[in-house]
DNA sequence: AGAATAGTTAGCCATGACGGAAACTATTGG
DNA sequence: CCAATAGTTTCCGTCATGGCTAACTATTCT
């Protein structure tokens, strides 16, 4: 299983903060300009702009600039790449655990 | 959606590492001591351990010693809390996207 | 007992992450 | 045209991370 891929490095280090998973929830109801994504948070403006590139690098969220406004908007391939990740660890994680009990299984029969 | 979780900040941290990750889809095969673990990688003992520590207080993996040997093992909790959690957004964004095709159809349909 | 093994601690260094303030650019509203 | 708005750049301080070596402890093998 890939685990030298730096897109899985720079998606998981962007998830691993509480600001930017809190933008990605927000954009997840919709595409937001910087200024509105800095609403909720006591957090300078320069603060909040390091996040939203952060985000943009790993390629969660993708940005575009129309006027003086730049708008923010989700990406979907990243965050499914890094859910199928984990998925099928905890995929293999369990068959394990079943083979495990189903040994355990036979090991009861046989005695 | 919380995103001020002090745990998903660890694990998404402690994913965001690739020997971290070795380390993760390597215990998915089945428990193994500190050393067994250092083996695939280029890496002194004490940095490795590093690596171990930061999993554990993730809660990512467990580990007991017993003699001189300490055995590490995964934990099924964190990694599919954090699964969940993508899990979820991935649901509301795909709900979103719905909405808006829902939309475009009955556009479509008025005109 | 002595040597080898397994892990651990301590301390050091370089780099990167996260926060801020101040000053600047580029649009847009009056 | 001027003021306000939206974002951006620069630079700075502090703390966390990931790597190392050297030295140490605790077990186990002979």
């Amino acid at each position: 299983m890939a685990n030298y891929s730096p897109d899985l490095d720079r998606t998981f280090a962007a998830l691993s903060d509480p600001i930017r998973r809190a933008i990605v929830t927000r954009l997840c109801e919709g595409p937001r300009s910087v200024s509105e994504l800095s609403e909720p948070f006591e957090i300078a403006l320069p603060s909040l702009l390091k996040h939203v590139r952060v985000l943009e690098e790993s390629g969660l969220i993708s940005s575009e600039k129309t006027g003086r406004v730049r708008t923010c908007r989700i990406e979907r391939r990243a965050l499914q790449q890094t859910e199928a990740w984990i998925h099928r660890h905890v995929a293999t994680w369990e068959r394990r655990l079943d083979r495990l009990e189903a040994h355990v299984q036979r090991m009861k029969r046989k005695h």
